[in-house]
DNA sequence: CTACGTGCACAACCTCTGGTTGTACGAAAC
DNA sequence: GTTTCGTACAACCAGAGGTTGTGCACGTAG
């Protein structure tokens, strides 16, 4: 189907004559009416009742004519989508299994006439530049990094601390507690595949294992094959287990007997923060900071943890 | 924009390479480059950075995306919508600003999961037509015409009884009246523009003014201007008055001062079916019909008036 | 009734888009 | 290193899609 066929389909609908909408699109009346005509071919009925003094709309041209506009519209919302200025609020997010989706999620249905664009980039640093360069408008991210502090001009503020819990299968050792301890961690393999190194997941999870004597397995079949593999291959494992959030959206899966186990005293918190540039003047982007200002919780508990390069320092903004 | 490059764009990002995404469209790998090249010359912005195995999506490429696949489900949508067989519930409807517009709104919102397309045709005879043709799945008329019977395949139900109430401005000698009656009507002009003979509302109207007296004139402003013309021609004038109905949708001009005069004793009500092809399998047809019937109400009461034609007769099928 | 105006369709022609094959190049894999 | 894989560029060719010119049907004015 040839766009500017359509485009030509709503300008003669609207116009009632070929020669009019010949004149608004620029073209000879002779096009129109081989456009028209190719569009028919090509849906194989009749749009237009060639009339003596113009066209008029078949039935399938009025039941047409709403998704031709349709169409356009959604044209144009792809074009405008990567449009740099007046475009939607960009936002980059990890992946959809972690909770700063379900919260970018949640503005979405709060705020609807503000339109997103969900992106996803690799480690902070390449997000950082994003913003600094303006290709995104805001990203959830762990702010401070190991051994390096936010540039002058990006700002940020704590939204979220996920709490993580053990994900394991039935034979798993831990798979009657009904909480456990992060020290009861030593020597456990835990099995997060597409765990890239040089991000700060990466880095959180290291200092994790440091810290508690596990270790992290990332190796494992590619992420491409959807997060079912991996809660399969859990679920027949007596010694794999996986860090999960209690807010990460699964679809669990029928005919397993699968455990989710809280961790406690203390409960290892994924600081997540929302960054942006200073001086974005996108409208979406105060919109967005302010839903995420109000919805937020669970802050800053006394009996969590988390790594020594995200807790907070004396100086530091908020 | 070329919707063969933006099917090219999605296959290259759902395989990640060039390559496949030209196995699967049966072209070679150069036109793929080519369309892609020429898709992001045309949004002005890389959709993929070239990797030596492959290419990855960039940000904007993330973007673009879901836009993308929009726009190829809204192409889908709109090819679907004039394809015979399998296509969406095609209801006839003879304007937006009668009542049952508003039933089938009401349809919609409780069955959002039924695709509508709403049509318009020019009199009940060719509504008939195009039921038994199977361009339209069901129409909304008042169902016995003057010296015409149905079809024996075409089925009908009343769902609807409108009650009529006349739409003055402030200098209308009526303005003041909280209600009238149809007798008072004699000598008045009603002004219905747009109202084109042959229709089995011109012959509803034609009965009504026989009946009480009133004249009816269809001259005046195309309706191609909307209501809003006729709205402000009435609330300047001290002798025209029009029909609308309580269910009618208004957009109330600010800055006048209009009245809604119910008429009683009788209340003229204006008797809508619903009609369909008793051989139509389309599945929405049947869920129409049961939302119709469970929804409606007033039907009959004892102080309406109707043409004779419309009036029920012994024998004829409720 | 005839002459004319209006508006769409068809024919001939031409341009330039968009496909093909062939090839070069760069980065991984071995 | 050599091979393999995947992309981009060049040259070429067919046809899609534009143009101008003309015919035809119908409504309207004189």
């Amino acid at each position: 189907m040839d766009l500017n066929a359509v485009r030509t389909f709503v300008a003669a609908a609207d116009s009632g004559q070929f020669q009019e909408a010949a004149a608004d699109l620029e073209i000879t009346q002779q096009a129109v009416s081989k456009r028209v005509a190719a569009l028919e071919a090509d849906l194989g009925v009749r749009l237009f009742t060639r009339a003596p003094r113009g066209v008029r709309l078949t039935v399938d041209g009025q039941a047409f004519l709403p998704h031709a506009r349709a169409l356009l519209q959604a044209e144009e919302r792809a074009a405008a989508s990567v449009r740099p200025g007046s475009r939607a609020l960009r936002v980059d997010v990890v992946g959809r299994r972690v909770a700063t989706a379900g919260l970018l999620r949640d503005f979405h249905r709060a705020r609807p006439d503000i339109d997103l664009d969900v992106v996803t980039l690799f480690g902070a640093d390449a997000a950082i530049d994003a913003l600094q360069a303006g290709t995104i408008d805001a990203t959830f991210r762990a702010v401070t990094m190991p051994g390096r502090r936010l540039p002058a001009d990006i700002e940020a503020v704590p939204v979220l601390d996920e709490p993580m819990m053990l994900f394991t299968g039935p034979a798993h050792a831990f798979a009657g507690a009904r909480s456990i301890t992060p020290a009861q961690l030593a020597g456990q393999r835990i099995w997060m595949p597409g765990n890239e190194p040089g991000t700060e997941w990466a880095a959180y999870y290291d200092e994790l294992a440091a810290t508690f004597g596990c270790t992290i397995d990332v190796l494992g079949p590619s992420p491409h094959f959807g997060i079912e593999t991996l809660l399969d291959t859990i679920a027949d494992s007596s010694t794999l287990a996986t860090f999960l959030s209690e807010r990460t959206p699964l679809v669990w899966p029928a005919g397993h007997d699968l455990r989710l186990i809280p961790l406690r005293d203390p409960t290892p918190v994924y600081p997540h923060s929302l960054l942006w540039h200073a001086d974005n003047p996108h409208p979406g982007l105060a919109a967005l900071r302010d839903h995420l200002l109000a919805a937020r919780n669970g802050l800053g508990g006394a009996e969590t943890w988390r790594p020594t390069w995200a807790r907070p320092q004396p100086g530091k903004r908020s």
